[in-house]
DNA sequence: TTGCCATATGCAGATATCGTGATATTGATA
DNA sequence: TATCAATATCACGATATCTGCATATGGCAA
């Protein structure tokens, strides 16, 4: 049967991931993640995003298992996982060539995580 | 200013793509779709899906211009549309290669295509 | 401890999405 | 023309998503 073949357990890691990519939002996020890891206020300010609109668009990026986390001190930084799903990573792996390959944001993205410190947040 | 370098114009495509396969049966339909064309009456049976839902379906796949379809007679065709960004293209080689491989679905389906006629549904 | 900063979460209203049953449309055939 | 088969759409209720405001948490420093 044609229906068992295209079976669920194929489908539903990809189904994960592009639920929480279909918000632009969320894209702009991951396009700036592809880059390194950041922490939220940047992508807040990179982004024009308002403080919990930000940390909750991260955590549906997370819980998603898009990307993880890790705190220093006040500041959590977001970075892009790895991913146990073939399928998965090779779709992330078109958003860095999409995106990774803009050298200006790159820079921007550098500057930004270089900032990232007691001061450079506001 | 790093909000202009991630601008809509490269995001939106991607987010639309996403959008309209962030949902299990439309993921499961392009799965199928990726080995070739199929008439509306096949997918439904092929993915246990009712006729409405089926149909309502595959007319978001193509607003999101995903998919195409073609009349001929009483039958609708649906198949992958060439796209025109890059980006969305490859994600849709992800899934051709994700689901392409499988040899039982392929065959599934060629028999599919080929029994569809005037006495192929129902 | 107190106070502050960065981040996370609860709540609520507006909006969008999903699937079903009924109905409309379209094309072939008699 | 009438009729049937395949497909599309309408109307609806149930459910989920999005975002702002307010508030809570967690860490640091005085």
């Amino acid at each position: 049967m044609l229906a068992s073949a295209t079976n669920l357990e194929d489908v539903r890691p990809l189904t994960r991931l592009f639920r929480a990519l279909g918000d632009e939002t969320r894209v702009r996020i991951v396009a700036l993640l592809v880059h390194g890891e950041l922490c939220v206020c940047h992508v807040e300010e990179a982004l024009g995003l308002s403080q919990p609109n930000c940390s909750r668009q991260l955590g549906i990026l997370k819980s998603a298992g898009i990307v993880d986390s890790r705190r220093d001190g006040t500041w959590v930084y977001y970075r892009i996982t790895e991913q146990e799903h073939e399928s998965v990573t090779n779709v992330l792996g078109v958003l860095a060539r999409t995106f990774g390959a803009e050298k200006s944001l790159r820079a921007d993205h550098a500057r930004l995580k270089k900032n990232c410190g007691p001061d450079a947040c506001k």
